[in-house]
DNA sequence: CTGAAAGCGCTTACAG
DNA sequence: CTGAAAGCGCTTACAG
């Protein structure tokens, strides 16, 4: 088998500062200006500098400059998970982009949804010399808590409207969403429901739309026996399928089945055609998030966008102020609208 | 509105390996050894610097070891896309997860399939002392090249088999995935196919795709129009969508399609509904990856298993064993399962 | 407007 | 086994 081997032997190191300096005949402090803060460069030493930059193809070690100016252009983001058919993917890649034209490179990192290896992530993220972390929901480790406070570091968190503990928030209201959702099953005549929710794992957003749910239901007078909800782990597909399974071996077989993501969704209506259910007739499903499948699935899916992009722009552009010393809001609720769809329909008459 | 500020008044500085030695009565070499090399202190001592790095709650800044130290524990990936329906984000995550064990954080960059944007990325990620880079297909720009030979820093490239310019690649032979898709709808008796592949914008693993399945037709004889092949720039569900309505308003329309992604695939089945049209009875269809939603649409998707977390594994595995100075391999060829389901039958007799 | 010098928080030969 | 000193590649007061 052929082998490689790092690092080639036509290895270069890279030019340095001093490298220029040299070149260019001017001092290490002349060049770091010339890079900083060009006005205040005679302009003939100014090209000088810059013919030399480019001759040596000199591009400055981000490390050292951080090291030095105490200020580093790196930002950490810790998500549940950053694959499947979740919407913090989406995020993941506006907030990239965004902070990427502001001058900032991004680590990421997932938690698998627990809070623990979250802590031990931002203490890594921290370490690494982030200027400014993006996390998601409102739960956090007191760990990680005393660690940001302590640490003063610009931080935001998202998916969320919520602001506990200080932390500003960007993100849809959840509880309200999952009122509103419920509220179209209700008018669309459902009166028996079935839940499938993740939060198992305490999550907060999935457990605030649960929230929502109970609230409308109350609201209408119609009950939600405690094995009408199913609380699973993770938001997969294959969970949303289980979950399904469940629900449908119920005394009484719910006519909407409420998933607190749409991954969740998806695998109900796959389970529930499995199982020779029909839907919309037979069953309605809803899911929470929009994620771009779910317009595809057939029937497409009724559900709640959640503006992943963003969520992850306006997290980029807040931290960029932050950084600079201005204020930021402490709570931003973006609107999270009801997309109806197919597989939402009047309940069967029963 | 309420408005926070950065940093809080109480932030506290970080305790630093000076902070630590003068509260253990030790040298900073000592500190230094006692993270790096604790064998080499004597245990008593070793144990009171211990004491006094739990004492400050002491981490050692990653950036300031990496400038010392000449190595850096960062590596960094640009990936086509991260969010969408695409696989990358899976890869992605499996490729942090087992950089993580290994004590390595993962900076993320997408290019957009941009070769352009990729090569400033490259050069971005090397500024900021990336020990390692993991990219994706086998085309670049000569300057990303020229960049990567220079530096001599340990690179694997995936989501394909074939090593061109000496960089180690892991992933799936696709042009064999092509043919042995097509070569399976030949077999279920088709002769009239339609493509739609994002090969717009050089994408080599669509192009390889592409190529396997044109392969197969010429094999067996069968006849690929050009106006058969319709060619899209991103592989979104939207351009699948525009793809299948080309190619169904072809004069002998097709009853096979091939979709160079699970995504256009996706998007070709939702719009051969829309115009009325049944698959797999009418129309077979096909697509590449098998994202995880491959196997909940209705029906099914047909697809050829892409196994991006093993390939995310793999890369982590392979640039950590480089950077130890051990070979790896040019070419790690995963197998590619072809993965029947529901969206392929036999070719409707007309 | 420019340069010499000190320093960012670590590591690493070199002595002892 | 331990410490003093130099150095990683930059920035930043401080003089001039």
């Amino acid at each position: 088998m052929t082998m490689s081997h790092f690092p080639k032997p036509n290895a270069t190191k890279k030019a340095k500062l001093s490298d220029v300096a040299s070149l260019a005949n001017v001092s290490a402090s002349t060049v770091s200006r010339v890079l900083n803060q060009p006005d205040i460069v005679r302009p003939e030493i100014r090209e000088r500098v810059q013919k030399a930059i480019d001759m040596l193809d000199y591009t400055p070690d981000r490390m050292a400059k951080a090291l030095s100016s105490g200020r580093s252009h790196t930002i950490g983001t810790v998500v549940p998970t950053i694959g499947g058919s979740a919407i913090f993917s989406d995020g993941v890649e506006a907030l990239q982009d965004e902070l990427e034209t502001l001058g900032y490179s991004l680590i990421v990192s997932s938690s698998r949804y627990d809070i623990e290896r979250e802590f031990q992530q931002i203490k890594t993220l921290l370490d690494y010399g982030a200027a400014g972390l993006v996390l998601v929901g409102d739960t956090f480790s007191p760990d990680a808590l005393r660690l940001i406070k302590k640490q003063g570091i610009p931080t935001v968190t998202t998916y969320t409207n919520k602001s506990r503990h200080g932390i500003p928030a960007i993100g849809i209201d959840n509880r309200a969403a999952g009122r509103e959702l419920t509220r179209l099953l209700l008018k669309l005549g459902h009166k028996k429901f079935g839940i499938v929710a993740n939060t198992a794992l305490q999550n907060d957003r999935s457990q605030a739309r649960l929230d929502g749910v109970r609230e409308a239901l109350a609201e209408a007078g119609v009950p939600l026996p405690l094995k009408n909800v199913v609380e699973v782990k993770l938001p997969t597909i294959e969970n949303g399928r289980r979950g399904l399974a469940g629900l449908v071996e119920l005394q009484t077989v719910p006519t909407a089945i409420v998933c607190t993501t749409d991954a969740l969704a998806l695998g109900a209506m796959s389970e529930a055609r499995r199982k020779g259910l029909h839907i919309p007739d037979d069953l309605s499903v809803v899911g929470f998030d929009d994620i771009d499948v779910a317009a595809e699935s057939d029937p497409a899916l009724t559900t709640v966008k959640n503006p992943a992009a963003e969520i992850g722009r306006i997290a980029a552009d807040y931290l960029n102020r932050a950084m600079n010393g201005q204020p930021i809001p402490l709570e931003t609720e973006l609107p999270a609208s009801l997309t109806i769809r197919s597989s939402t329909a009047i309940a069967p008459a029963r």
